[in-house]
DNA sequence: TATTCTTTTGGCG
DNA sequence: CGCCAAAAGAATA
């Protein structure tokens, strides 16, 4: 396993990988792990990662192996199908998956990999909805900062 | 199987 | 616009 951070617009980075595939993306940072030597295949990820923050419009493909069932893995596949720029509401992803609107919202909580998978692009009916288990706070700056980068909002 | 959870939704004041 | 209750499905024990 191998893990690094990456300064972001948004904060530091928190990726870990196994064998070239990303497990997990976290803005928090996790104290006692030390950061382990970026090997060769890490910093093309790196490198991806860094493009998509300067420009929008790239949605990096990386392989992920998001530890999920499989509902949610379901979900998060349809999620990494949204294109950058564009955004879609519980509901209608509800409809796509034959499923409710509550558990799309139950499996977007549950995405270990944010940016890559973007549950950001995800919003509610009424207004932007939650993001990282937050409706409000520190979590829903980045979305909004996410969401702004990508020119959804304003 | 029962319990609890959810980044929702729609309606009403 | 803000508050409330309902409701569907899935995760967890």
């Amino acid at each position: 396993m191998v893990q690094f951070s990456i300064e972001t617009p948004v904060g530091e980075l928190w990726v870990t990988c196994v064998d070239a595939q990303v497990v997990s993306v976290d803005f928090a940072k996790v104290d006692g792990v030390p950061v382990s030597p970026v090997t060769q295949r890490e910093s093309g990820i790196i490198a991806e990662l860094m493009f998509y923050f300067q420009n929008a419009q790239h949605q990096p493909e990386l392989p992920v192996s998001p530890a999920g069932t499989e509902f949610q893995q379901r979900v998060w596949r349809a999620l990494s199908r949204i294109p950058a720029g564009s955004v879609e509401t519980y509901g209608s992803l509800a409809q796509k998956l034959k499923t409710s609107a509550r558990a799309v919202g139950n499996a977007c909580r549950a995405n270990p990999i944010p940016v890559l998978i973007p549950c950001h692009r995800v919003v509610s009916a009424h207004g932007l909805g939650g993001y990282m288990g937050q409706t409000e706070g520190k979590e829903m700056q980045i979305k909004q900062w996410l969401l702004r980068h990508e020119g959804v909002l304003q």
